[in-house]
DNA sequence: GTCTATACGTCGATAGAC
DNA sequence: GTCTATCGACGTATAGAC
């Protein structure tokens, strides 16, 4: 009579609560997660979340971290690097760096989730790309092909354009991924 | 005959609260900005911030109409057109349309939110760019504009990046105008 | 040491008296 | 129409049971 799931006896509770809230975060977003149903769902008491992870925003970010083979892109050649990293953002849009992303930039009203972002995209774009450009002004222009990046990100899955979603990925990665080279080889 | 009421100083107890809680979500975001507090600033009583405009949502949503001369960048020679771009959306991060921008996204966890945005970015970029464009795909390309002029906006100050915010406009705006000049002339 | 029960303060929102 | 009183839900804190 009750699908739900049952307790995860194996699992130490606060890796349960972990599991849910990483669950319940992808699935519904910062907000509309409450610390009770993170509870339920976990099957503990709604004051043990508070107590292992010392507030739901700390719980939040500690589900939301970002990484990826990112940095595997970065190490090609310069050659279509633009169109290749249109193509990895694409692909991560139904992997778990996609959502991330999405659900950290939905709940950037606080100043801790954006210091997290902040930091994330630093080490995960501006750095590694900051390395393999050649020319002058190599960090300015990285920062600006992670602000590339993140404005397809954006368009596609914070607040989706429809006709943007469902538009070929062969194109759009032949378009933006140019404009992108642009950058990427400096004038 | 109808007197002005005896509150002589303020106007009408509802564009009281208008005029409130557009200074105060322009100064706080969402999140951090209460209707008791907007009620306290306007002079009247909590209750009637929710009587007048429905929610605290539908009042936030209805302080951040986005509008600006973005069209008269657009109307312009194709020509440059990239480089304009970028130094208006420059400019506007200390005007009015840039932070509610930046509010907007910030608080798009929420659909309602999120729709707002949909709809402005269509009349406000995509539609009249998309008019100016030549050549294929022009709707296409236009979202793709639209989707880097995001990705501006949201690492100069969604989620600043100190290294971008201190830039040289001049640079900025050669280099990231030049990739989306890149769509805009279409290969 | 973990976990539970309970409660506190605040939030957005509502019902009903003047 | 405007205020008083209050609602239910939220995140969070704490005392104490196992």
């Amino acid at each position: 009579m009750d699908p739900t799931k049952t307790n995860e006896r194996s699992k130490t509770p606060k890796e349960a609560i972990r599991q849910a809230a990483t669950e319940l975060f992808a699935a519904s977003g910062y907000a509309a997660t409450g610390v009770r149903a993170i509870a339920a769902q976990a099957g503990v008491d709604p004051a043990l979340v508070i107590r292992h992870f010392g507030s739901k925003e700390a719980l939040f970010l500690e589900t939301m971290r970002l990484e990826g083979p990112f940095l595997q892109i970065v190490t090609g050649p310069l050659d279509g690097m633009g169109e290749r990293i249109v193509r990895y953002v694409l692909e991560s849009g139904s992997e778990s760096m996609g959502p991330i992303f999405v659900h950290l930039l939905r709940a950037s009203d606080s100043e801790v989730v954006r210091a997290h972002v902040r930091n994330a995209v630093e080490d995960l774009y501006v750095e590694p790309v900051s390395r393999r450009l050649e020319g002058d002004e190599a960090s300015l222009r990285a920062r600006l092909v992670a602000a590339q990046i993140a404005g397809l990100i954006t368009t596609l899955w914070v607040v989706p354009d429809p006709e943007l979603t469902a538009a070929n990925p062969g194109r759009l990665a032949r378009i933006y991924g140019a404009a992108i080279q642009n950058i990427i080889d400096g004038r």
